[in-house]
DNA sequence: CTCAATGTTCAATGAATGTTGAACAAACGC
DNA sequence: GCGTTTGTTCAACATTCATTGAACATTGAG
């Protein structure tokens, strides 16, 4: 049973709520980073450098209950995914859009990390 | 001159800006309608259906000030348009993407509106 | 000028948002 | 066991948000 967090189902997503979590810096820069890492998964403590402990944990719940993101429990922490098949399914083109734009916004700051993290993460 | 309200510049069009502005309800239900409406301007006034004159005019300055619509006075009107050809160039495929949501979206009312303003309409 | 139509501005209000720090919980390593 | 790591929960707080109603401004019609 990997599933203790609440999570809605793919139809239910809604795009208000979706545009809602994704209106906000920190939390375009953590689909931003998810993106770029592929499909692997990421713990919330490779976005400390976005927030505090309490704001990653906050921002990151604010995605998952939007239906952005998918967190599993691993021991101690959690792996973030971003649903991209099912964002890409009930909302065809909109998160390559977002994901690209945003990328292409100026974040050096998170991009610098993001290239810390996978180089530090050894994965 | 025709250019009496503030409209951010098409480069400075910033994107968390522009998701916040999308991310409710009345202000989607407004750019769907706008862009049901083709190139067509519209007036505040066709959209009371979605809220209070005052209502209103609050949503529509979001909109304008994130750049996502642009305002022109017309007499005692506002006329409303999409920014499509700048969201475009800025954020490809993105306005398209959420339109097309937004408009598949079950918003029953607002479309029935939509058809009875372009009916009563007239134009 | 007078009146009606269309929107804006203002103050007030209640709700939601994002942040912080302290305390807590759960899993891991020794 | 004990301590460390990782993340959550809670209360507090300041800020912003969305709505309302009243008043106002501007334009157009007569």
């Amino acid at each position: 049973m990997t599933e203790y967090l609440d999570h809605p189902a793919a139809d239910d997503i809604a795009l208000p709520a979706v545009l809602t979590a994704l209106g906000d810096e920190t939390r375009l820069a953590i689909i931003a980073i998810l993106a770029r890492n592929g499909e692997k998964a990421m713990t919330c403590g490779q976005f400390l450098q976005l927030g505090s402990k309490t704001a990653i944990s906050y921002h990151v719940a604010k995605l998952r209950e939007a239906g952005v993101i998918h967190v599993r429990p691993d021991g101690t922490r959690r792996l973030l995914t971003l649903r991209r098949d099912d964002l890409d399914r009930r909302f065809p083109g909109f998160l390559d859009s977002v994901v690209t734009s945003a990328t292409a916004m100026q974040m050096p700051e998170a991009l610098d990390f993001a290239r810390t993290a996978e180089t530090a993460g050894g994965m």
